[in-house]
DNA sequence: AATGAATGAGATTTCATTCAT
DNA sequence: GATGAATGAAATCTCATTCAT
């Protein structure tokens, strides 16, 4: 098993099996992540999966948990960037536009994440959390109206994009034209 | 018995093989549907699930083939009622806090679709028809790029009501808002 | 794997895997019994056991419960035969001395089975069944106080020879003496 | 540090294993008795238990030996107390009801020796030395054959009532008449 | 000397799929 | 055509034991 030393104290080994489980569940998804898989991805023996975690639920929870706290963390940090309304709604379209927020590979897990919260309790927090998580982001430069609007929009805009992503990338012009739209008139 | 034809004995057995795949997901995941669940689902003899079908992959996408059906007649339907442009946003305010369109069960079903489109072809390409069918249906009262626009804000806002259901329910009265500020400047 | 044709519909097989588990029980005790020496033993394939027993427990249950129902019929048919008194004494001398329900085999499983009976409840039911099965074939000659004293002489004396079966078998005579006592002195 | 003996840290860490590996034999069976188990149990590191101990097996050895010698010591200290035959046919009676010797706990694992000593020469010697153990603290008082059968009557006549102990204690009386039996009629 | 993170062998279990009936 | 008992491949998980520290 090449890449898999006998180390008496790995401290990174629990965020190797984490790191590998969504490179594992981004590929396969879910319904076709297992131990084996993950082990493989990570370079790291089988029996360090449940030596570390219970269970593969466990894996699976920690793993979007991480998924959340790197999302948000971008997230804050491109709207933490702006510092006045003209660059906040710039950077608004930019999420809704963008190509990290919009990385294929992270939306592939946030679709992984949204489907498996609704069957187990802790990723549910986690994804409940996340909204409120990016409405906190905007809420510096918009009115709370128009948070919750523009949060809707970036959610749903990115993902149909994603969706389409082989008929055209998004359309700046119009995006800002709807971002404007939504802060003029949502005071 | 010459000439008595043999008829089969329940014709709608792949539809309520269908339909108990749906709710099993549902209930469980796409991660954790099994031929068994489905068939105790059904009220079906287990062989009867391949019989009718090549493999538990055949069953998952005709049952989320069936699933964008069923939503695309609704939104379809919801939106054609309108008669003006006044109830066409109208009917886009009930989308986004529409009961229906928003039933749990619809949104837990919609993310396993969402997630399990990015690892199977076939329901990859129904997925990314389903935003195209949504804006079609608003076509008919609004500019394309308020479709654009309009779409992403109820797949996005329903979302993150859907998220926020216990702490309470949408506002209209902002959704309203929303929508006009779209429609009126996105000509 | 010889000997492990694919039947359609084999009515023993419970019984067999049953029948394996005991042997496999009494060879290497309960904490080294395992699902595929069972199937070895029961010329089965492993997939076998849990298709017809939920798990590892349930198959032990059913093996225990089997054992005491064997047990009880060869004790209450050891006791049934003796027409009067003085052969019912015969007969309790026997079941102390005797070589059948002593045979080694089957101390072996009363012993995996008093152990297991602690840490299980349907088995400790049966555990517990099996002494009042054992005093009732007795009752049918005896007071109910020489009975319950009998019954404790069987086990226990029983249970010594097994343990001493290689420094000599039982003495009749002394057993006769002691059931004679305890039977005229507890009428 | 010339001089400076090394000392043990915790001279006693043997006997807390073995005490520890008891109470786990007796709450969960040898069957489902781990090193983790045990040491969690005797408040001992993991390592510990493979330090001081080749493998788990002896462990098990080692706790079954000293727990013969316990019961060992109980049994010929309560018959070393009689200092004539009265008394020590109250003290058969005592054995037979008494809470100590018949304290569920020891019994567990006295069924739990008796089980492993059929597949561990060790144990069994040690459970076959037993029995003669036990007759011989009840030799200064009564004739060999008298001590074979109250020998197997305490031992499976305490059994008993362990089975049976929520239907009701021993009823000194009836044990007290059989003893008395035994006693006169084997001299 | 003492520890506990780490491993791999093997245990239990699940389940898609096959196929005799 | 239709069924469900049966199977085996592969999954999850457990744990005795090793060994770097």
């Amino acid at each position: 098993m090449a890449g898999a030393r006998r180390v008496a104290n790995d401290p990174r080994r629990k965020e190797r099996i984490i790191a590998g489980a969504l490179e594992v569940i981004a590929e396969r998804g879910v319904h076709r992540t297992t131990h084996r898989a993950i082990a493989e991805r990570a370079s790291v023996p089988l029996g360090s999966l449940t030596y570390h975690f219970d269970d593969l639920t466990a894996i699976l929870e920690q793993a979007f948990l991480h998924l959340v706290a790197t999302m948000s963390e971008y997230y804050a940090g491109r709207m933490g960037a702006a510092r006045d309304q003209a660059e906040a709604r710039e950077a608004v379209v930019d999420l809704v536009c963008g190509t990290e927020y919009a990385a294929p590979h992270q939306f592939v897990l946030l679709f992984e994440m949204y489907a498996y919260a609704n069957h187990n309790e802790a990723v549910r927090s986690a994804a409940r959390e996340w909204p409120r998580v990016s409405r906190g982001s905007l809420s510096a430069h918009f009115s709370p109206q128009a948070c919750r609007a523009l949060d809707a929009l970036v959610e749903g805009w990115s993902m149909h994009w994603y969706f389409e992503r082989e008929q055209g990338g998004p359309d700046r012009v119009v995006v800002a034209a709807a971002v404007d739209a939504l802060v003029d008139r949502l005071p």
